[in-house]
DNA sequence: CTGTTAGCGCATTCAC
DNA sequence: GTGAATGCGCTAACAG
């Protein structure tokens, strides 16, 4: 291969100067139609590669990131993804980079409206990373971004009918599938699995949630092993209900051989079986959060299902970054995160 | 956080230039006590954070990597791990890098000895990429590079007893239990697993090999499972003769209910499954090899096992070019790749 | 709309 | 041994 061809040269061959390609690679500013036509043939014939490097070097103005997501607390799901955006702002720490944290109550509509409002009045912001909840408060903030045409991106799920630059989440339909398939194994020839999801006072599921049923119903149905399945909900906040509730479940269904549980609060029924002496019951949930890590590692969880937050984080940052840099449609506008089955002996090499 | 310093600050704060600065950083020429103490002094002090970019910006020489590694075919384990590194040198074509390939035959110990050799005679390079197999040759390579100064990495696997700049690979030991963990529920109550080997006419076991079989039956020891473990050897070049074998020993132990495949060769023993009709027989091997792809797609592969050869051929180079533009030693010098447990439901979310 | 120019931070070279 | 000067390729600001 020879050498790589420069700014200065293409704009050379197109008999303009390096500052109308800069322009016409980056659609910034005004260009002519006629520069833009040469300028755009000689790209057609030449290889240009872009120099990330340099173009960081030169890039002297402030990017500043607008991050919102459900308020977390230490070792869970959002901690994890919102470390991958810190871990990205580090590395790329050349570039003056800042991002603000938003944080509102995923069981309550009314606080993701207020912080949605709030942060569109306060300290400007170039991009947003979304990690949606509710519906409609989502896309009443996104297409007053897209009117002010600040791009954004949506981790962890998205949100139909919009259109971020880019989302990086797992497929829960897949997720859902491979819950069930990881468990049918406990089954044996007789026993029942039981789905559990979290209880919620008045509420409805959340999308994530809605679309994991489905997966792991399908998945079911697909084997006929749909009778073999009862769905129930537990009581996250409440240990003292909860050991009830499971109690109760267990009671009335002595077949049972395991629980299927659709989010990162698996710790809370592996908590209850270890007081019911139960261990003989096998559990499987979501999310690398410490709480479920102890509990792995105690055996009290048999499988983790694990959806990369980290890196999530890590690349919507470093889309945004080349949205700056670029200005370019990424290729590729979803990216699927690997959906990781982690279990006691590989738990090491995966980091927190 | 303030505003990053730059060598010229520091340069001012010590008292000498910029030059200075930049010869303690990096340890290239020489520097007196004096310059040494006040630029370390000051260093201890503020917290610098060397920019990868201007640092590639203004690196203008060029930088050789030579790899050595078994030969291998379209869609294996080393083909994917060989397009770890030419994507990492895409990624950082900015940098000046090229990249020798040099291949020997795994199961010849004197091929090994003379590509080793002959790269050494040819032209110069200022790395290298050892995916090491036979201990005395590489032994004998590595002590020549290291009277040389040219820093190598390992990946794949390590060669105890040497001084490699980094190493990237997965734990063989884990390896093995994982494969014991995650086909023990095959087992059922009566049934028996039989760990399989490659066929090698007179040569001992890879250290991979050896490895993975103390992981395997230490899991299986622990859970008082080693009366149902059985050991043989298949042929993965001789399909006829594999089928035999297979076929043999389902004939011989009627209560056979899985096979663990310690290589990447699985489907060759699904293929001979296959043949025999005998889908009910559970399957595990290694390596997301496209040929295992397939067969994990049709269900005659139950599970595989992935030590993300990709990865490590990316960051092998990315651990030279820190080297090079560094010059300071690795943080972490053995990096443990995770081993990721692939079914046919997360295959999709997986690179190839 | 477009060309010119300064400068980003660092590695290198060359006088001293 | 050391400092000053040069240039890497690109972006941004400004003058036209």
């Amino acid at each position: 291969m020879g050498k790589q061809i420069k700014i200065k040269e293409i704009a050379a061959l197109a008999g303009v100067s390096a500052g109308t390609v800069d322009r016409v690679l980056h659609n910034r500013g005004k260009v002519s139609e006629k520069s833009l036509a040469a300028v755009q043939r000689v790209l057609s014939e030449v290889d240009y590669k872009f120099n990330i490097h340099t173009s960081a070097v030169s890039f002297r103005k402030d990017f500043n990131i607008l991050a919102v997501m459900p308020s977390f607390s230490e070792g869970d799901y959002w901690e994890s993804l919102y470390a991958g955006i810190l871990d990205a702002l580090e590395e790329y720490s050349d570039i003056n980079m800042h991002c603000r944290l938003e944080c509102y109550d995923q069981f309550d509509s009314a606080s993701c409206h207020y912080v949605f409002d709030r942060a569109l009045e306060e300290s400007p912001f170039d991009a947003v990373i979304i990690g949606p909840t509710f519906e409609n408060e989502t896309m009443e903030f996104c297409h007053e971004l897209e009117s002010r045409d600040i791009p954004y991106v949506f981790v962890d799920s998205a949100i139909d009918g919009l259109n971020p630059w880019a989302t990086f989440s797992a497929d829960q339909f897949s997720c859902g599938q491979i819950l069930a398939r990881v468990m049918i194994p406990f089954l044996g020839t007789e026993g029942r699995l039981v789905l559990l999801e979290s209880h919620r006072s008045g509420n409805q599921l959340s999308q994530n949630s809605i679309d994991r049923i489905k997966g792991f119903r399908s998945y079911m149905e697909e084997r006929v092993l749909l009778h073999r399945l009862l769905e129930d909900e537990f009581y996250p906040m409440d240990p003292e209900r909860n050991r009830g509730q499971i109690e109760k479940i267990l009671a009335a269904h002595p077949d049972v051989r395991g629980f299927a549980v659709l989010n990162s609060r698996g710790y809370a029924v592996a908590e209850a079986l270890e007081s019911l002496g139960r261990r003989d019951i096998h559990l499987v949930c979501f999310d690398l959060t410490s709480r479920n890590r102890t509990a792995l590692e105690k055996c009290r969880i048999d499988i983790l299902l694990c959806q990369r937050p980290h890196e999530q984080g890590f690349k919507a940052v470093k889309s945004l970054l080349s949205y700056v840099l670029y200005n370019q449609k990424d290729a590729e506008p979803h990216h699927l995160m690997p959906i990781d089955i982690i279990v006691k002996e590989n738990l090491p090499y995966y980091r927190q």
